[in-house]
DNA sequence: AAGTGATTCAACCGCCTGCGC
DNA sequence: AGCGCAGGCGGTTGAATCACT
């Protein structure tokens, strides 16, 4: 076990001193796909026993999954499509991205991960700006980033209200959809498609923050 | 053009699981 | 049954790049 973890902080083994890590060479990308177009891609430690590369087997496998493997969709932005899958998937799911990858060909669960965490953050941002000055005052100190909390799956009855705001200042404008008093309220005809909606929906976020940047009650 | 903060993404770490012995 | 190993997975990090001032 602990083949590709320990904490490197005792001295290491001088096997261990011998693997290599960081970022990949060309020449160590063209070792491992000889290898793989030999042997196909699996018994990945033999690669290092062998003395192919001074790579650890967990991390030969990591390179070949994520750059090296035929047909990876690599430098090209999430579809609008996608997107709604890895949307719709997490909300299922959860957190399972190497799951919700087998459902987008070409992305690796490193990919969907790495989107999902942007789109956090870039969420999070979004909702931290939003918020009323006098909020942030009250609690004394603007939320951090990190502090965000990491929003469930929204679940309500509600089709008209599929989305919950983790933000007590944001809660009067769901209860003016729920209410329908306003106009623009995303509907949703299949309850269980409702339930499955995520807050993280940027557009829905936006748009359920819109009036409020409009009545001037949130300061951008 | 330079400085700075935000974003992206490759790669690592640590834990877990399955399998062979 | 218990142990060790390899591989799989999710979380995290940090360097590179981008965007803005």
């Amino acid at each position: 076990m602990h083949s590709g973890g320990g904490s490197g902080r005792k001295e290491l083994p001088e096997t261990a001193a011998a693997i290599r890590k960081g970022p990949w060479m060309a020449e160590e990308d063209e070792v491992l796909m000889d290898f793989v177009k030999k042997h196909g891609p699996r018994d990945w430690s033999s690669i290092r026993s062998k003395g192919l590369l001074p790579r650890t087997g967990k991390s030969c496998r990591l390179r070949w999954v994520n750059k090296l493997k035929p047909d990876l969709k690599t430098g090209c932005k999430f579809s609008a499509e996608e997107e709604r899958i890895v949307i719709d998937l997490q909300a299922r799911f959860g957190n399972k991205w190497a799951r919700i990858a087998t459902c987008l060909p070409g992305r690796t669960d490193n990919d969907v991960k790495n989107f999902w965490s942007t789109r956090q953050k870039r969420l999070a941002r979004l909702l931290q700006t939003a918020l009323p000055v006098r909020s942030q005052r009250r609690q004394g100190k603007a939320p951090m980033t990190a502090e965000v909390p990491n929003f469930e799956p929204i679940v309500t009855s509600c089709a008209l209200l599929p989305y919950t705001l983790p933000c007590p200042d944001l809660i009067p404008f769901t209860e003016q959809y729920s209410n329908g008093q306003c106009s623009h309220v995303p509907y949703i005809e299949d309850p269980d498609s409702a339930k499955t909606l995520h807050m993280l929906n940027l557009d829905a976020t936006a748009l359920l923050i819109e009036p409020a940047i409009a009545n001037s009650e949130i300061c951008l």
